[in-house]
DNA sequence: ATCTATTTCGAGTGATCACTCGAATTTGAT
DNA sequence: ATCAAATTCGAGTGATCACTCGAAATAGAT
């Protein structure tokens, strides 16, 4: 079926088109991080990748599109990054702890987050069912720590899964603006201890 | 030393700037508060209030100045509403359930948040010291009740002054985004709660 | 070597941006 | 009535925006 020796490369060239959309995709990250999405240009993101403005187009045709494609990968990555091995409040506290190395991520996260409230924004329905499935998923591992016994019944997972995520969201932001501050590892820590002693 | 009879004005009218401003200011708050600061125009202000744009520049030279004019007066606005009689979790209760009956402040809030974290903004040394003031201000409270015995000594109010803001900017968000979904009082109560509860 | 699809870009397009300038109008104290 | 200050605006200014168009360069399969 595949008569190239690439991947996904279909035809003539196509091979370095990977590359390019990757190396465009990390630009924009870094100037949306920045900027946020509404100030953040296309001619800001060609600058970065040295490349013209026009050539860029090639690859994303509209704002909106690159924009999702950062959003895109950026969910590839933390897939990938996360340990299955560690357990639940473990996972968090880790997870938490690496992003502190990589402030451009939180910062990207914080700025369209809060821009996504906006009329017409294109990444409204991203956040939205993000937190949909947030909240779900949390919500069905605490539920599984319930039947272990290692979390209260009295608990309800509902309520501990929309404020653990907020929690969480809440002290990035603080943490951005100042960071020598704000612990977020440990007032996550703090919160997950006082969830699981709970009676 | 004052002749006019009105309170600031100074020499000829004067007397009509002082609405005409807050007026202003109401404008620019619902078109920020929709748009974000850098989506949102002088040009979209003005036609909102039933001016020209060159009219807005003689009240407010520059957009930045529109913008602090807008959070100043969301401070003021905010501080008269506090009720003073009510405790401290009770108020914080009491407060957000208030909240939900003007979105257009909230929505504010969160995107002038998320936006004042990059390059900058105009809003980033108002969002810096007021968290500032808000964890430090929180803190202090706790104190008090912990000196009263109404809450925990091995509580770190540090910690959970950090927290309680986090949590609540972070479930004000959540709802934004999903209102049917999101109970923000019900998270805070649980938290509180679950604070005051601690051995 | 040829040919076709991909990649790249220069040169615009109209729109909108914050902001300037200078003049007209309005206003209120005198 | 007079006059100066306060208020309002029309007409720009240059910059930047996302995006279009058409053509040149490039590269890979044959």
């Amino acid at each position: 079926m595949a008569t190239s020796s690439s991947p996904a490369a279909r035809r003539g060239p196509g091979a370095k088109s990977a590359e390019r959309r990757r190396s465009i995709v990390d630009a924009a990250h870094a100037v949306f991080a920045e900027r946020g999405y509404n100030a953040g240009s296309f001619q800001a993101v060609a600058d970065r990748v040295g490349m013209s403005q026009t050539g860029l187009l090639h690859y994303f045709p509209t704002k909106s599109d690159l924009l999702l494609a950062v959003l895109q990968r950026r969910d590839e990555v933390s897939n990938a990054a996360t340990d299955p091995s560690a357990g639940f409040a473990e996972s968090v506290l880790l997870t938490a702890q690496a992003n502190e190395r990589i402030p451009g991520v939180i910062q990207l996260y914080a700025v369209l987050c809060g821009e996504s409230t906006t009329a017409d924004h294109p990444a409204r329905a991203y956040f939205t069912t993000r937190f949909e499935r947030l909240r779900a998923g949390t919500a069905d591992e605490l539920r599984a720590l319930q039947r272990e016994g290692v979390l209260s019944r009295h608990v309800d997972v509902t309520i501990a899964a929309a404020s653990l995520a907020a929690l969480w969201d809440g002290l990035q932001l603080q943490w951005l603006l100042a960071p020598e501050e704000v612990d977020v590892v440990a007032c996550l820590r703090d919160y997950l201890d006082a969830l699981f002693a709970r009676p």
